[in-house]
DNA sequence: CGTTTTTGACCTGCGC
DNA sequence: GCGCAGGTCAAAAACG
């Protein structure tokens, strides 16, 4: 345990580094940058200016975007226009963060599920006071990462998620699965609901999977599989051998999902009525159209 | 039967 | 010191 510590305890500059180390086909580096980047010669103590992925800057700069009030966008940037209409659509009603702390509130509406596409373990929850929603707690699955999150429901409106993410966030993204293909679904959850059933139709689209023993499990998290998935083999493709879809996140930063949007059928229905089922969440067979917002 | 989730116990910090 | 609330642990239960 106390080398997992020591293991977090670099800058987040340092850890991003390390994380981007090994070259994702996600982060789509340009070939001159990749041949650069690989050359034996490349020092890696250079590695932020022959790399093109995403810095520090740039991560607080696709985060910060989502602190803008709603309607006052005006960027000429049209990729930073598309994904700020993104927010638009009410999905995401404001996001925060202050030391390492980010909180997002998400509105979640009939069929879209707020789902960050990583792999969280659940470790706990708790009941809040003055609240009749529980607090789940997840961690990383990722043995290098230390962040942690929070999930439960908004007491002034029970669409809402308030997401907490905290710690070093090297995996910190908000995509949102918008689940059209209602015939995907599988059948309703059979396993027993003890808690609020909402809570846990909510959850069920959390990823939560293998147990964090340590360092020894990085090579099997390592080895984590794609859903099998048509909708998804462009990114099962991608991933290759490195696995982890935390490895997208760069690429969203940089070039945002031209068709992450679906069709307006994603009006606010009641979620009761959501047919969600935790299987269904761990072989990723909801939608994947993913749009990253940003990554700490 | 291995993995994941549940859940009550335990720990810690804070206000009184 | 005590009680409360939030966060974490870990054994048991549930699941596939």
């Amino acid at each position: 345990m106390d080398e997992l510590i020591k293991l977090t305890q670099g800058t987040e500059d340092e850890l991003v580094k390390e994380l981007l180390d090994d070259v994702s086909p996600f982060f789509i580096v340009p070939q001159h940058e990749m041949e650069s980047y690989l050359s034996p010669s490349n020092d890696p103590g250079l590695l932020s200016s022959t790399y093109s992925g995403p810095r520090i800057e740039e991560i607080e700069s696709a985060l910060s975007f989502t602190n803008y009030g709603i309607h006052d966008f005006h960027h000429e940037d049209k990729s930073e226009t598309y994904r700020i209409s993104m927010l638009e659509r009410g999905y995401m009603n404001k996001a925060n963060h202050e030391n390492n702390k980010y909180t997002l509130r998400i509105k979640s509406c009939g069929s879209v599920m707020a789902d960050d596409g990583y792999k969280w373990r659940k470790y706990g929850q708790k009941t809040i006071k003055n609240s009749p929603n529980p607090r789940s707690y997840y961690r990383c699955t990722n043995p290098r990462c230390s962040a942690k999150k929070q999930v439960e429901r908004s007491m002034d409106d029970p669409d809402t998620l308030i997401i907490t993410y905290e710690g070093l966030h090297l995996h910190f993204t908000y995509p949102f699965f918008f689940l059209n293909l209602p015939e995907q679904h599988t059948d309703p959850p059979i396993k027993k609901q003890k808690g609020p059933i909402l809570e846990a139709q909510y959850q069920a689209h959390d990823l939560v999977a293998q147990p964090e023993n340590g360092l020894e499990q990085a090579q099997k998290v390592l080895d984590f599989s794609p859903p099998i998935d048509p909708t998804k083999e462009f990114e099962k493709d991608l991933m290759g051998q490195q696995g982890l879809l935390e490895d997208m996140v760069p690429l969203m930063i940089r070039k945002p999902l031209i068709n992450a949007t679906s069709s307006n059928s994603s009006s606010c229905t009641s979620h009761e009525s959501l047919p969600s089922s935790p299987a269904s969440s761990k072989s990723f067979s909801c939608s994947p159209n993913y749009s990253y917002l940003g990554l700490i």
